[in-house]
DNA sequence: ATTCATCGATTTGCTTGACAAATATTGAAA
DNA sequence: TTTCAATATTTGTCAAGCAAATCGATGAAT
């Protein structure tokens, strides 16, 4: 007889527990900064123990739905998950999916590339001079020779999401977040064992002045530039990574 | 003195084993399917209690990045979250930002527009027989006038996940998944106050022609419309909440 | 009267110890 | 050899209690 491989019959209590609370934040019985009632009072209401009650509690902390405070004014309290905390969440889950090879890099490369199109189409006509203005604060920081890698890489990080942030829409921001953190460690990898640090800086120029302009056309083509870069960096780095894997194996 | 609201400045002891671990997982110490000490001994390891050890290990299995099972072959092992696992988790979070009002319905629309717009870009160089087939299959499906609201609601889901899948991009199915998921109640709402079917049904072929002719001009014109029509509804729904609102502050 | 420190009450955080349930392995019986 | 039951191992749950944090109240000092 082959294994019986079904996942499981028997959903743990704690679980149970944990999907009944979220189910009533969700459909709004349980309000916003409502207290839960101690978990003392839980384990009595479920009819478990309090080890039970925490396990389930814990399910929800790490979500972030819900958050806890010792003492008398203490106790568990519905939260709002803020989007740092979900876009956090996220990008782990995102950033270990990428290292376990469930997204393959050019795919992100072409998600990436789309999504940032469509934010500099919105960034075009809703950009502030604020956000003009850290752009080319991190430019300036990007053409000090003394920066480190790694400096140079959160400059980066930081150029597109003041990008990003100029699209002055949260769902935008909330979701291009993902893709590149995502790309982040790639990009590091790029950038460390190619270092061409001018062309990076002078296509964040001309994405700059093209923002600047309002210039759509000049825009779009500062953004594929980029990519082309970018795709270009990746199969560089694909190759290099084949290359030290097929070593390995013929090593071993 | 104003209360001092720093968050907490003890992280639980718990939660700091959980991140160790998850960090463990990130950068490869732990692989995919390896197997854990068990509680026993990872309470040994940690200098910790096996509820401490298991409240960290239910943070974990929380975001699906572990599995347990009971049994001398059982014991806990690392799980590749898999894009189902993550999508289901990040849309309830969404659901519940969007509930909450974190998202404003008009930057959820403009985002899902941009990103729908990508979507038909690319789906127009790659979508195969199949996805089409599913589409047409969806849209006969909507054409069924007994159908209830709840079954249309669903079918045009599934109209537009198709869509999305013909990217074969799945990233962009998993940035999708998010924003359709999110207006679902919404456009429930719309669908069961306004119930214009037959609207809906003429934007889907609209799509659905455009995308088996690869016409990209009809496409972009197909879903501007259907964004048309659907901010018109925003606006309908939001005006009517407002009012509802109004009349219940009155009342009290 | 006001302010400050101290103490107690309350709630979560964590520990110890134990038993229950599930399940793979092992060994004995047919 | 096959089948079935005992066994060992590991997670799931329970019970009771102490520790730590923190809010409110009480009382003392200014």
């Amino acid at each position: 007889m082959a294994l019986n491989y079904e996942p499981v019959v028997t959903e743990s209590v704690a679980k149970q527990i944990a999907e009944q609370i979220r189910r009533a934040i969700t459909n709004g019985t349980l309000k916003v900064d409502e207290k839960l009632p101690t978990e003392a009072e839980l384990a009595r209401q479920f009819s478990v123990s309090r080890p039970t009650i925490r396990e389930a509690l814990k399910r929800l902390a790490a979500k972030s739905l819900i958050r806890s405070r010792r003492g008398p004014a203490g106790g568990t309290f519905v939260q709002a998950p803020s989007t740092e905390d979900v876009s956090q969440d996220l990008m782990s889950s995102v950033a270990l999916m990428v290292s376990l090879g469930v997204f393959d890099l050019t795919e992100i490369a072409e998600a990436r590339h789309e999504l940032e199109l469509v934010c500099i189409r919105l960034a075009i006509k809703r950009r502030s001079s604020a956000e003009l203005d850290r752009m080319a604060a991190e430019i300036k920081l990007q053409t000090d020779e003394a920066l480190t890698d790694e400096e140079f890489c959160a400059s980066d990080v930081r150029f597109h999401r003041a990008l990003v942030d100029a699209t002055h829409n949260p769902v935008m921001q909330f979701q291009m977040f993902t893709v590149i953190e995502a790309l982040q460690p790639v990009e590091n990898m790029v950038i460390f064992r190619f270092r061409e640090r001018q062309k990076i800086i002078e296509q964040h120029e001309k994405i700059w002045r093209a923002l600047r302009d309002q210039d759509l056309a000049e825009a779009e083509d500062a953004i594929d530039e980029q990519m082309v870069y970018l795709r270009e960096s990746f199969a560089q780095a694909k190759e290099w990574r084949r290359n030290r894997d097929s070593v390995k194996a013929a090593v071993q």
